[in-house]
DNA sequence: CATGATACATACTTTAGGGTAAGTACTTGT
DNA sequence: ACAAGTACTTACCCTAAAGTATGTATCATG
């Protein structure tokens, strides 16, 4: 069942896709190129947005929030803001959020062997 | 040292950001939507490229081609071409490859338990 | 009264990733 | 002679993701 429509872009095979492979469902959730980033700093201590920035030169206002919205809304980060000025808002893994720490430090893990060369560099 | 550049884009930031963040750096190689269900797919099992094409119905011709390569230049997989015709090439995972399975497995036995509900859904 | 710090929001533009469609080369089958 | 199967390649287009550049609210400090 499920079939495939004519018309099929990344966006309409992902609940066929879902369906079928595991990874691809992962992907769904962080894929692209900050999350892992984000999920990778915020296991290591909860932080503040603009701890976050800190940690990550690299990113833009804009991404940063972005990603953090998705992933809140996906259940992987639980932001918890204090009602004082200036703002105090912190990022900290939820359940789920925690549930990924085995991926992103077997990615770790991998990276520093691979920079080692121990996979034959 | 190694300052950011004023003009800030990912691909500049690529090296930067290598140095500071192992995820980031196998973000570099397996990132995207498709390489990582492409491995997931050769993790189980050695596959023709006719097969990697029916078991991720959803990917056209030039991405499974496209990402396969750079793969490939990455030394995560090994392509190899019988000089028969019809051709019969086949793709397997390399050492490094195979070391992203520990990854690969991570991810789908958390996508097990997100849809169980395990992580409270 | 202007600046800095906080945590965002929003409009606009660019770019890179992905999709469509067609073609190549060689052989087997009808 | 023509279709089908193999493993690709190439050219063109389109959209979603990412980048740029601002603006907002509040208070403390000089």
């Amino acid at each position: 069942m499920t079939a495939i429509k004519e018309t099929s872009t990344i966006q309409e095979n992902k609940q066929y896709a879902l369906d079928i492979c595991p990874v691809t469902y992962v992907m769904e959730k962080i894929g692209g190129y900050w999350k892992p980033i984000i999920l990778y700093h915020l296991s290591t201590s909860d932080k503040r947005y603009s701890e976050l920035k800190r940690a990550i030169p690299a990113i833009t206002e804009k991404m940063l929030i972005q990603h953090l919205k998705q992933l809140e809304n996906d259940g992987l980060v639980i932001r918890e803001a204090k009602p004082v000025v200036p703002p105090f808002v912190t990022y900290s893994l939820s359940n789920a959020g925690n549930g990924l720490i085995p991926v992103i430090n077997a990615m770790a893990e991998w990276a520093f062997k691979e920079k080692d060369g121990v996979y034959g560099g």
